[in-house]
DNA sequence: TGAGTTTTTCAAAGCGCTTTGGATGACACA
DNA sequence: TGTGTCATCCAAAGCGCTTTGAAAAACTCA
C-alpha cells in the first residue's frame, strides 16, 4: 500500500502539491493536478482515509442509530429506504455513513459516544418522540444533526424534514367522510411518536368538522407489524359496531388489515374501505393501473435523500437558518375504497341470515 | 474536548501508561488501572477514534453494501434484519459498521476504494450470485470477508453462513408430494443468485425423486417484491393445468400470492396449499398459535450475528480454517398447506360452471 | 536587465493516538 | 551494600495525511 511519500517522490513532486491537487485547491496549476490524478490513477494511489480524517479533524461520515426495542425486537420497516436514499447522497459527496446498532436504553449513550470518540461529523435523528430527548442531547453536544420527522412539544429550531401527516390524514378522513362513512378506524403507529400523534390529531380533526364524535374503540396504536394490522382489524370488526372505513398508518398493518378482512369473508374496497399512508417501500410498491389500496403517499426514500442533503449542508458550514421541509403526501386513488354501504342494504342482508364468521370471531353488520 | 495529552497530566501520569491502562495491557498495575477508568469518566475524557485507527492502522469497522440496481431500484428486504443482527455484534466488540450505498455497477470499484481507504478492516458480501466475482476480488485485494450464502462455482475456500437452501426446498416439497399435490409451483428468487439455485435444485431432485418432470411453466425468478407474488401466482392459476400448491422463496411475494388466491376466490390452504421460506423478519411474523404459512423457517438476524462473529474472528486473526456455517430451516406447519384436492370433486365443480374470474384472468380447475 | 508580482512548489510542524525501547523504583537475596 | 529481577512507568518515534509559512520559479513592466 503506498503512500503520499512515496507517491510524491515517484512523481517528483512534494507532499504538499499532491495533496493539494488532490484536494482541488487553487494554489496547483491545472497541468499539475492533472499529472497528478493521472499519475494516483496509473499507480493506484489513495490516499488513506484514517490519515486524513485525523489531520482535518473532519470525519466524513454521517451516523445514524438503529435502536433496537428490548420487549419488540423490531426492526422499522421504513428503515432501509430512508438509508438507500440518505446514502446515495453521502457518496456522491464523498462521505460514509456508520449505522450504530444500538438497545434502546443505549441510545442517549451511544450519541455521545459517537460525538467524543469524533467518528462522525453529524446523526439523523429517526422516528422523533413528541418530546424528544435526543434533540436537546445533539445540541449539548454540538454535534450537527437533522431530524426525519419533527418533535411537536420541541420549541427550539432545529433541521428537519418531514412529511405534512396532519394534512395527509385529514384529508383521507374528508375523503372518506365525502363516501359516506361515518365509523372510520385508525390503524396508528406506536403512542408517543410524533407522526403517530400527527395522523391521530388530523383525523380527529376532519371527524371534528363533521361533528362526529371520535370513538376509542377505533383507534390504536402500536409497532406497525402486519400481525398488528391483522389483529386490529379483526377487533374492530368483531365489535357491535363495527366501521365501514379503516385508516392505516403503513402498507404492512394494512397487509394484515386485508388478511382479516379476507378471512371474515368482507369485501375490501365495497363493505370496508381502506386507506392507508404509504411510505414508497421498494419492495411493496401499491401500484398498477389502479393502486391496490387508496393511499396518501410519500416516499420514505426521497425524505432520506433530503436529509442527507441538509444534513451535508449543515456540516459544510451553511451557517444561518435551521433548514425544514415540509412533503405533502399526495391522495391517490386505488380499489380499497368505495361508498359507504347503504345502511338498508346491509340489513337486508342480516335478516337473510349469510352469516359469516370464520374461527370464533363475530361479524355483526353495521346497524345505524 | 480533551485529548490524551491533557488528559494524562491532569492525572499525573504519562501518556504511554493511561493508553495501556486503556486499551487493557498487562504493564500496567490495576490499581493504576483502575484509577485511570475512574478519572476518564469523571472528567469524561474518550480517546479519539480518528487518532487510534491512524496509531494502530486498524479501522475498527466492517463494511456492508447496499447495492441499487438500476432497473428495479429495489432494496434488499431481509438487510435490515440482518443488519441488526450483525450490528449488534459489532458493538459489542467495539467495532463500528459502516454501509455504502452504491449502484451496482459500481460495487467492485466500491469494495476497491473502501480496501485502498483503510476505512474497514473486513466486509460482508451479500446475496452472493452463483459464480460471485467479489470472492476473487476482496481476495485479491486483502480484505477479510465473510459471504452470506454460497457462491457455488466457485471452488476456493472462504467464510460463509448459509441455510440449507437446498434441503428446505427439498423437504418442503417432499412433504407437498406427501399430501397428495403432483403440480407443484415455485415463485423463486432472482435466476443467477446462488441461493435462488440452491432452493430450485431442492425443488427439482425432490420432484424427480417421485418420478415428475419439472414443468418450466410452474417455475419463475424475479426480485421478490409483494407484486411479483401476486403477478406469478395470477399466472399460474390462470394457465390450463394450474397447480395445486406452490412454494414461495419469501414471505413478502407470499403477501401477493394470498392477494391472488382471494381476488380469485380461491381457498388458501384446501384448494391450493402454500409453502413459504420465511426469513423470520422481524415486521412480518409468521406466527400465531398455527402460523399463517406452512414455512420453512431461518432467522436472518441469526445469520447476521454469525456472520458478524466469524468475520471478526477472522481480522483478530484466528488463523487456519475458513468457517463455514450451514443453518438448517424448521418446517413448520401452519394453516396454508392441505392435501391436494381431489381430482373428481374438483371436475363435478368444474360442470356446475362457477366461474371465478376476476379481471381478464381466467381460472381453469385442475382436470387429471 | 532588474525590481516587483504572481504563480507554483516545498520543508516542516502538526493532528492525537499507540508502541518500542529504555529508565526508574521496589524488592529479594547474597 | 551491591546485584539481579520484576513490576511500573516514561520519552520519543511513528502512523500518513493536511496545512502553514516561506522559498523558488515564472512572469510583468519600467
Amino acid at each position: 500500500m503506498m503512500n503520499l511519500k512515496e507517491f510524491s517522490h515517484r512523481i517528483g513532486l512534494s507532499p504538499t502539491t499532491v495533496s493539494r491537487a488532490l484536494n482541488g485547491y487553487p494554489e496547483v496549476s491545472e497541468r499539475t493536478r492533472r499529472k497528478v490524478l493521472e499519475s494516483a490513477e496509473r499507480l493506484g494511489y489513495t490516499p488513506n482515509s484514517r490519515a486524513a480524517r485525523l489531520a482535518t479533524g473532519r470525519a466524513m461520515t454521517i451516523g445514524h442509530m438503529l435502536p433496537l426495542s428490548k420487549e419488540h425486537e423490531m426492526v422499522n420497516p421504513i428503515f432501509s429506504d430512508f438509508i438507500a436514499g440518505a446514502g446515495e447522497q453521502y457518496s456522491k459527496s464523498g462521505y460514509d455513513l456508520s449505522l450504530s446498532v444500538v438497545r434502546d436504553e443505549d441510545e442517549a449513550e451511544a450519541y455521545r459516544d459517537l460525538a467524543t470518540r469524533g467518528v462522525v461529523d453529524g446523526v439523523v435523528i429517526h422516528g422523533p418522540k413528541v418530546e424528544d430527548p435526543r434533540i436537546r442531547l445533539l445540541r449539548e453536544l454540538g454535534l450537527p444533526f437533522v431530524v426525519h420527522g419533527r418533535s411537536s412539544r420541541i420549541r427550539d429550531q432545529y433541521n428537519w424534514v418531514d412529511v405534512n401527516n396532519r394534512r395527509a390524514f385529514s384529508r383521507a378522513t374528508e375523503f372518506l367522510l365525502d363516501l359516506g362513512h361515518r365509523r372510520i378506524g385508525l390503524i396508528n403507529g406506536l403512542d408517543g411518536m410524533d407522526f403517530a400523534t400527527r395522523r391521530l390529531n388530523g383525523y380527529g380533526d376532519a371527524l371534528a368538522a363533521r361533528g362526529i364524535a371520535r370513538d376509542p374503540a377505533l383507534v390504536f396504536s402500536g409497532e406497525m407489524t402486519e400481525n398488528y394490522g391483522f389483529a386490529t382489524t379483526m377487533q374492530m370488526l368483531d365489535s357491535r359496531e363495527p366501521p365501514t372505513a379503516i385508516l392505516i398508518s403503513s402498507i404492512i398493518p394494512a397487509m394484515g388489515a386485508r388478511r382479516a378482512l379476507h378471512d371474515l369473508g368482507i369485501g375490501l374496497g365495497d363493505e370496508v374501505s381502506v386507506v392507508i399512508h404509504d411510505d414508497d417501500l421498494s419492495y411493496f410498491r401499491n401500484e398498477g393501473d389502479v393502486p391496490i389500496f387508496t393511499a396518501t403517499r410519500s416516499s420514505v426514500r426521497e425524505a432520506g435523500r433530503l436529509c442527507a442533503d441538509i444534513l451535508l449542508d449543515t456540516i459544510r458550514g451553511a451557517q444561518g437558518e435551521h433548514r425544514h421541509v415540509l412533503l405533502e403526501a399526495d391522495l391517490t386513488l386505488g380499489q380499497s375504497t368505495g361508498p359507504a354501504p347503504a345502511m338498508r342494504h346491509l340489513l337486508d342482508r342480516d335478516r337473510t341470515g349469510a352469516l359469516r364468521r370464520p374461527q370464533t370471531l363475530t361479524y355483526t353488520k353495521p346497524t345505524k
